[in-house]
DNA sequence: TATGAATGAGCCTTCATTCAT
DNA sequence: TATGAATGAAGGCTCATTCAT
């Protein structure tokens, strides 16, 4: 690798990495893009070089972050099977994920904050089915390994994610974020039993022979 | 009412008006006070004697709006069973608000937008409790009534009512405006299954005598 | 006349006088809005509401220079009729306010640079017929006014007036300021006679009894 | 010619021709180098090889394109001699050059924006003495070539031209483009008169035997 | 109460030019 | 010769908010 592509691409991660914590600390909106070039020790008009605007930015750390929420999450769950040799359920292994971003989400406020302000669907399908950095993974790749390891079928499983996910994610800004209309730790059981719903009526009856 | 009263409400009305007008065709970003103040026919000055700024015009219209979205679902329930008189339990009403409800926005999809670009729990909530306008309705007065009315109990009525309008508003956003992951009348059935479970589970077995 | 109306036509004269120097001195190009504001001593943000943009400051001084130019040479030209009692023609007013102009615009040559590099038809013929500053004269008028005077008839008078401004302005912007292709003190004598012959060819005979 | 020398010869060819279109389809100033390099298919440093600036390089193509003119009109005008076999006198050469040029320029009015927005004496003199292309003509010396043929003295031939050059083109441009004060085809027979009575005042009487 | 002129910080974006490769 | 990443000055413009009237 030559000696610029190196340089490039240091430019590129210490842009996200400024950003990333400039909108965690103050906000999108509050955040120019002066500040986030001088911070990252380049002149304004090479942000330009890297990136479309503001949003363009924004918009990659946001399917970076979530990508990273997933790998993370999912890296626990196959840690958890091999560490206590156990085999878990389709069911049982959604709840897992779940439960594991609830708990990081809710350890790193800031990080929830940037994410759903800023969220749309298009954004977030994006960071499930495209890889930002190298180690990015799919996840609906994972999705539906998950679904067809368990020889399952579901009617619609994109539909069931969808509802999930957004049932999920917007509970959770208000409950975590603001404790309303009750502390996260009070809301899950209630989640999960939803979720466990969900999954239950969109799963067709097992061929039986 | 002095007649310096009287103006002072008409000022309030039009500013209201034209600001709803503006967000919903623009957004809120790109409509400026100036812009508002103008269209309304008032002095720029004037404006913050009504308002603390921008954001409170809007946080008010949401409230407004989403106030009448409820009402309008509501009468519509009553009249449906007035004139096929007819019983419809507890859950039929809740379907039968969320459906309204989804008809209109599916129908007015500006409004749509500036509702959801915009809504945070907050002032959803506000919404829910508390009058604007001298006409809207206090939805949760309304949803204690018909939990009444059936006879029923729940578990946690307000953790149940945050779970579906959370459910339904951020899967409405993407499916109405955007058919993500598909159409609205797509996902209907699920979102009202998942609705019918998620109130399932909230019930607590009757008292039988 | 209240303080405030008082206040804002100083601050455009300011502005005027600021602009019209940077101007000349520098160039349109290289002056810009913060440079006018500053050096006026208003805020960037006060341009704006007296101002479309720099060209519309520009086009103002522009017309108000152009109209400037022809009452001088208007009014000298009255005053030599006077002084010496003199019935000049009409063929000899025309030279007498051309000779006028150039002789002032040989003399202040950034106001020649200034107006030549932006001129356009357009905007000189509004120069012509409208009225910036409330004494700026309107030449179109004064010229209708030299033609029934005489009582002669003119072809096309306006078309006339068309060649003879184009002819001398962009013969003058060479001349004078890069003495291409001769000085125009050689040139004058040419230039006069051309004028001459345009008026002679745009003259109708006279009605004869 | 080496290989070299005719690739220096196509990037060249290549960003004079990609430059004239962006030049005339959106003006000089709208057009950065960025752009012509990259529609050139060239690197933007390797511009700087070729060309001092923009300036230097819309200059070229002015004089360039006058030059063409020019050519176009002459080689019309001989092929019009021989084809009738006539002879035309100095007077009405130039005429048949004037009007070709016009015609020209009012079918190719993007050319006659570019031309007329950027030109200064200067420049076009540039363009009638000097050749940019190989294939360009000298006017001036086919101008002096015309006089000489006539057997006519003149008195300021350079004046003369000067005058008359300076009065179509600035006339031409707002006659053309903005139909004003009239259409060009209304303001060409007073112009043509205007030009004759030029030629005429700089005509010296003919030394008689 | 109402006005609207004035503010001036702040933002985004463009671009000619340089220079290490 | 050729490249194109990097620069950073410069510029135009918007807008929420204040305050004297």
């Amino acid at each position: 690798m030559g000696k610029l592509e190196n340089n490039k691409q240091q430019k590129l991660t210490s842009l996200l990495n400024t950003a990333f914590n400039l909108f965690t600390t103050q906000g999108v909106a509050k955040t120019s893009i002066a500040e986030i070039s001088q911070k990252a020790g380049i002149a304004k008009g090479t942000f330009y070089l890297y990136f479309k605007d503001k949003y363009d930015i924004r918009n990659r750390l946001i399917s970076h972050e979530s990508s990273k929420l997933f790998k993370n999450a999912v890296a626990s769950l196959e840690d958890y099977c091999k560490k206590n040799d156990k085999e878990i359920d389709f069911e049982g292994k959604i709840i897992f994920i779940i439960n594991h971003i609830i708990d990081e989400l809710n350890e790193n406020q800031t990080l929830l904050t940037f994410i759903s302000k800023n969220l749309s669907w298009g954004i977030f399908k994006e960071a499930l089915t495209t890889k930002v950095a190298s180690d990015d993974i799919n996840f609906k790749d994972v999705y539906y390994e998950m679904i067809n390891d368990e020889d399952i079928s579901l009617e619609e499983p994109e539909i069931m994610l969808f509802l999930i996910v957004e049932l999920v994610s917007s509970t959770c800004y208000s409950s975590i974020l603001y404790k309303e209309p009750a502390d996260i730790n009070k809301i899950k059981p209630y989640l999960f039993k939803t979720v466990r719903a969900i999954i239950k009526e969109h799963t067709l009856p097992q061929d039986s022979i």
